[in-house]
RNA sequence: GUCUCAGUAGCUCAGUUGGAUAGAGCAACAGCCUUCUAAGCUGUGGGUCGGGGGUUCGAAUCCCUCCUGGGACGCCA
């Protein structure tokens, strides 16, 4: 099931390259040459490296002898410029000219630099974002809203059609305690002027009532039952509460620059869960248990999945059920993804369970993209408690330092204050980004919003040195990478003497790392797809961005002459090129000069 | 109690899928703007990789066990 890892790997990745040059030379299998080629862990060792310990134990000789053999033959192709054993391992110097050439060909032209075709035809359904409506948009759906988007658009860089589905929780019990805690202690002008405070204060509220008066519980849920039942005054009461919350969310949507396909909450499926429940006891999967319709998973190690209460009402599940068969059925989605908090792991291990039960083959391609907690005070958030960070409290706050430093250091800037908001919401987007999906954050406001150092602004700030050298080049937007070709070739067709110092003219350690950094994304957008990990691509930007920043302040650009002078900006824009595109894969924003 | 995810520098996190001397950022300290944006660059200090066993040429990485923390475990979502 594992896709063509990197299909296109071959034009840029010189892995594969040496691999079966390599593999020529010693009579050998290029495919686990490929597997074997590390990194040096310091550069000046070499570019690649193979370690020999392996083919020691086949070959039943010392490493280090292996090693001396190995260099001698590896010297003989033509993208090793040199190859030098140090003790078990093969240490390989590429021929710089030939690899970069190599790159920024397949780059300039997009070969499979930045997207891939193997997802065309296929549509992928991504549930994300979801938040409940009548409480606070926390910092905890930030998560799946951004890492959502940032995976549909993986998604679409390779082809497939993504649906980005709003799941909003707009249905369920919950909506039973607000209607009664609503009728209790409700005050609708306080509502209107301040919906999700006020609707959420009265949440907490109904918690803390709860705790003296159980009766509270059982009136929530007959509530709740009303309104499934369709009772006019309830249904009322609830679609005011529907769009006041999502006329707050929609602004929170609007500075993130989050797209949906589909805002379909859980009451959409309200009508369609008849027909799961009737297909389920059709296949004879539901089961009565203390009043309520389950079906059992012992078989598989988990507990039971609760189809219908006993009241008759349905559940998270039934409803989930009904979704997915809707995104399948209707929606025409091959695969599934749901971009959910790990706290709901087991849900999505019966949902998918019971669905496969149920005779489904897409059951298999459905997955839960979990992703940690946001943690406040080493604990989980808690709408419940009231103990929550909103995010739009987090923007604000981050758009107004991106003002003030703005106002300080770019004091003539065109439309400082879009800037700003791109700036002070990208640092917010990949903060969370940047940290492994599966990792709880420590939600810290400084952190946050701090533009110095792994940060968005650091990455746009790169971004926009890299567009105002082009600028001032009047190359900006014109894609001057084509032309490196011939620039290089010009350079470097020199007598075979003189070449190397040529290629060391052209190549300096900081340009040859830069060149090298740009040239592992294709490998990191990749890996980021397979494993549904934005964080991947966040984490490489950051060392391109390093490289070019290193670059920046070694090699003078614009003053540089003739070939050198074109070498140089065609990598400028080589780099410019990457990080937007890597921007806009994570949905952050790249202004050309902040 | 069962299942699950995690534990790496003072803090926040990486760690090339088992490889060479474990790396960044923040914070601290010291340098670099008459030169393409100093939101930058360079350097210094800082580690029993939670503990203990095992697997092998080689372990932060794989297995076992224990400790600590988060989360989930039928009428919430």
């Amino acid at each position: 099931m594992q896709q063509n890892k990197g299909a296109n790997q071959a034009v840029y990745g010189i892995k594969e390259w040496i691999a079966k040059e390599l593999a020529a030379q010693i009579d050998s299998e290029p495919n686990s040459f490929v597997e074997w080629l590390e990194t040096p862990p310091d550069p000046t060792l070499g570019d690649l490296a193979l370690p020999c310990f392996r083919l020691a134990k086949e070959q039943k000789k010392s490493p280090q002898s292996i090693a001396l053999t190995l260099a001698e033959k590896f010297a003989q192709t033509s993208i090793v410029r040199r190859a030098e054993a140090v003790g078990p391992y093969v240490n390989l110097h590429l021929n710089r000219a030939t690899a970069v050439r190599m790159w920024l060909d397949a780059l300039s032209a997009d070969r499979s630099f930045f997207t891939s075709t193997e997802g065309v035809g296929e549509i992928v359904a991504i549930d994300l974002s979801s938040p409940n409506i009548a409480k606070p948009f926390s910092m905890g759906h930030l998560r799946s809203t951004i890492i959502g988007t940032a995976l549909a658009n993986l998604f679409e860089s390779a082809g497939y059609t993504a649906l980005r589905i709003n799941h909003l929780g707009d249905w369920g019990t919950q909506f039973g305690k607000m209607i009664v805690a609503y009728k209790r202690y409700g005050d609708p002008d306080l509502i209107r002027k301040n919906p999700i405070q006020e609707l959420n204060q009265l949440y907490v509220r109904f918690h803390e009532e709860e705790k003296n008066d159980p009766n509270l519980e059982i009136e929530a849920r007959a509530a709740f039952k009303q309104l499934e039942d369709g009772d006019p005054d309830a249904l009322a009461l609830w679609r005011w509460i529907v769009e006041v919350s999502l006329e707050e969310f929609n602004r929170t949507y609007e500075l993130l620059s989050t797209p949906f396909t589909h805002v379909l909450g859980e009451s959409f499926y309200n009508d369609k869960m008849a027909s799961v429940v009737e297909e389920l006891e059709a296949r004879h999967l539901l089961v009565e248990s203390e009043g309520a319709d389950v079906v059992l998973l012992d078989a598989f190690s988990l507990p039971p999945c609760l189809i219908r209460k006993s009241d008759g009402a349905t559940l998270y599940a039934t409803r989930d059920l009904a979704a997915a068969l809707y995104r399948h059925n209707v929606l025409g989605a091959t695969r599934l993804l749901y971009v959910v908090g790990g706290e709901q792991r087991l849900h999505f291990q019966q949902i998918f369970r019971v669905l496969s039960l149920m005779g489904y083959d897409f059951a298999a391609k459905c997955e839960h993209i979990a992703f940690g907690l946001m943690k406040i005070g080493g604990k989980k958030m808690s709408t419940r408690k009231g103990q929550v960070v909103r995010l739009q409290e987090v923007l604000d706050e981050a758009i107004r330092r991106a003002q003030i430093i703005i106002a300080e250091k770019s004091k003539d800037l065109p439309d400082a204050d879009e800037v700003a908001k791109a700036i002070g919401v990208g640092a917010v987007i990949f903060n969370d980004l940047k940290t492994h999906r599966l990792h709880d954050i420590e939600f810290s406001l400084e952190q946050a919003v701090a533009f110095d150092g792994e940060t968005g602004p650091y990455v746009q700030y790169t971004h926009a040195r890299a567009c105002s050298v082009l600028r001032k080049a009047e190359l900006l937007d014109t894609n001057v990478s084509p032309s490196v070709s011939v620039a290089i070739s010009s350079a470097l067709n020199l007598p075979s003497e003189i070449a190397e110092t040529a290629e060391q003219f052209l190549f300096d350690d900081a340009t040859w790392q830069l060149a090298k950094q740009i040239s592992l994304f294709p490998t990191l957008r990749q890996r980021a797809l397979n494993e549904s990990d934005p964080s991947l691509i966040a984490k490489q930007i950051l060392d391109i961005c390093q490289a070019f920043n290193r670059f920046y302040h070694d090699c003078p650009i614009l003053t540089a002459e003739s070939e050198l002078r074109t070498w140089r900006l065609a990598l400028t824009d080589a780099t410019r090129l990457t990080i937007r595109a890597a921007l806009q894969l994570l949905g952050i924003a790249y202004p050309a000069q902040i």
